[in-house]
DNA sequence: GCAATACTGAAGTAATCACTTAACTATTTT
DNA sequence: AAAATAGTTAAGTGATTACTTCAGTATTGC
């Protein structure tokens, strides 16, 4: 479930945005309101509440409100499914590169001492 | 220069399409040259080369032409710059959480044997 | 109760996006 | 040399983005 395309896109569009990367910061180190989350940026509170919700429907963040202030934080899980996915294209590529390397060295081996 | 905000909008940015993961996942299991890449996707040709110039314009993608083919590779050192910046996130999270634990631990021995 | 606080929602706008088609260039193949 | 292959470029279109302002709704402090 957590690697569906589509929750994927929502993922990594979410993080696309240089706002929402910096609320996102904001957020690694510890819950806040969304006048915190504001206050750093230079837009009006609406286009704060804006981004929350794209980070919200990424599964990126959670909120939860009480009273009249809703308090925000990060959901590691999602960042987790993110990293993985890239983390999975990597290893993937490093991995073939190895064995191509182990190829190439064999190769060389069968050709010890045979003359060009 | 890889934690260039900038940069890390167009990855990000760049990852966020599922045709373009897909490019970037079909790279991960070797080079290929444009017309491969196209090959599962329903869409034009030139669709195509516009989400690979996307790619390369991200970092993620590293392309060489020869002859009339251009052939395609994955990037490892900026998809790991993306992997970073999520990881640090989450890292800095998760500390947060133990010292969090350790300190209700402390204040929770503070208070053995001692009377509600 | 009245004012200040903390958001929330709707409507509008300019810019960017993900395509399309169509016309083109350069390179191989036959 | 002609035809097929591989990719490139430009222009156009409809959808989505990232904001704005303005008007609204709860909650809390005085």
């Amino acid at each position: 479930m957590l690697h569906d395309p589509a929750q994927l896109d929502l993922m990594f569009q979410a993080l696309a945005d240089p706002a929402r990367r910096q609320m996102v910061e904001r957020l690694s180190r510890g819950p806040a309101s969304v006048s915190q989350l504001a206050e750093p940026l230079a837009m009006s509170l609406s286009a704060v509440v804006q981004h929350l919700n794209v980070l919200e429907a990424s599964g990126l963040v959670s909120t939860e409100k009480l009273g009249r202030v809703r308090t925000c934080r990060i959901e590691p899980k999602a960042l987790r499914a993110a990293e993985h996915w890239i983390n999975e294209r990597r290893l993937a590529w490093e991995r073939r590169l190895d064995r191509l390397g182990d190829f190439l060295a064999e190769t060389k081996d069968e050709n010890r001492g045979k003359p060009s």
